[in-house]
DNA sequence: TATTATTGTCTCATTTTGTTACAATAATAC
DNA sequence: GTATTATTGTAACAAAATGAGACAATAATA
């Protein structure tokens, strides 16, 4: 099957049946917390970023691949977070409907319209290095920030909130910060990741005194940005 | 297909391909904390309990039907923790061998062959309450101390790291004590429970303190074992 | 040179945790 | 009964971590 561009769909000689994967792409441009979210040509279907596994290829490789193709960046910080399972998760008809206005015209049974397992993972991006790039099924790709959402499709909105939890339980061990932030980031911005993330504001005398007692920061020269009032000192995470 | 008894093998007319789950059942004595194994029919293969999903059957209810004709046990706690999907891990030659040795001959590119995801939960059970019953293809299933394992069949040994990483993780929020403990115990017992998840020695008083201001243990009546020493009291925890 | 906003650090109060000490038992032995 | 033993519950103080406020240092600009 292909459609008038003569591209054909996956096959399901090439694929794994039933599995999927799903991205929740997290970046932070210094105010909020984004993620990426693609919305699919002629619907108003938004939805997470994913993809299928070769049937000889491993999980983790594949989403790497995918993450790969939609942000052009490699060696990004990736987890694997849960694995999405229900049997009314899959919506043949929204997918139909996808693969339609995409000029496809996919028979009854086609493995794209079957019931679908997603392996979740989210993944934490620096937002200035990245230039997005839509899929053949998609008409576009955009950063969306995490409190102001639009409805998404299926129970994406059920995965992201979940990788929300995740990423809170995570900040303190996984120095989340370090994946979100350029090399050399302020304190104020180490902080305002903190405080997104966490969704509370922070005492700021002792959020820094609890980094610098952490023994993870290297400090830098000033940042000199303009402002009249002191500069701040650029911070970086040290190697080990 | 069917071996000599004429009990058929999981039909793929049933099941989802390709997909599975794996359980690490973890139980506590009292003294230290133990899993369940397997040991397959005529082989030396040590395995965790595991099974397939149904194609209408959602992910956790299949792990919950799974968990129940082993332990006989409703409403444990139970929790997904990951999803492992590496190719190497499907091991053919050793399938075939637990099949054969149970009396069926699959041919060729039999599904059970195939590679499998598996999604991996883990459970915790009161030790005290269980009878666990083999599978069809197995000879047994017993306790082992989690630090004297028998060596396990493919990744097996993997998973149940990573359950014990997760758990730790868990110890804290999730009340994991809950579980693994009687309704009433000591505060002997519930360090021991910490102690042991922990793999570290805990002090007593501090321990007593922590848990007692966390206002989360209802106080009850003294336990006489009979030991020349102050008898402890019983504790449970609080509902909300 | 004064003004302004922001940063880095110090101080002291408060809370939490580490550590030791000790009184209060349940049994048992006499 | 009374002494002995092991274990438990809690108090008491020290040490460490955190909360909260104060303040000097400093890049700009007026």
């Amino acid at each position: 099957m292909a459609n008038k561009e003569n591209r054909p769909l996956p096959s399901i000689d090439e694929y794994l049946p039933h599995i999927a994967y799903d991205l929740v792409i997290f970046g932070f441009n210094g105010k909020s917390l984004k993620i990426l979210l693609l919305e699919y040509v002629n619907t108003s279907f938004f939805a997470l970023p994913g993809g299928f596994i070769k049937r000889d290829e491993n999980v983790d490789d594949a989403v790497k691949r995918g993450l790969e193709e939609r942000t052009g960046l490699k060696n990004i910080f990736l987890e694997q977070f849960y694995t999405f399972g229900n049997v009314e998760r899959p919506k043949p008809e929204v997918m139909r409907t996808i693969l339609e206005a995409n000029g496809f015209d996919p028979k009854d049974g086609h493995w794209l319209l079957d019931r679908f397992i997603s392996i979740a993972h989210y993944a934490l991006i620096n937002f200035d290095e990245v230039n997005p790039k839509p899929d053949r099924l998609s008409k576009s790709i955009n950063w969306y920030s995490i409190d102001d959402l639009p409805s998404l499709m299926m129970d994406h909105k059920a995965i992201v909130l979940k990788a929300l939890n995740v990423l809170r339980n995570n900040l303190e061990n996984k120095l989340v910060g370090i994946n979100l932030l350029p090399d050399k980031f302020t304190m104020k911005e180490l902080q305002m990741v903190y405080e997104t993330v966490l969704g509370e504001k922070l005492r700021r005398t002792t959020f820094q005194r609890k980094m610098l007692n952490k023994d993870i920061l290297t400090r830098h020269e000033k940042l000199f940005t303009g402002g009249a009032h002191k500069a701040p000192y650029l911070y970086s995470f040290k190697e080990h």
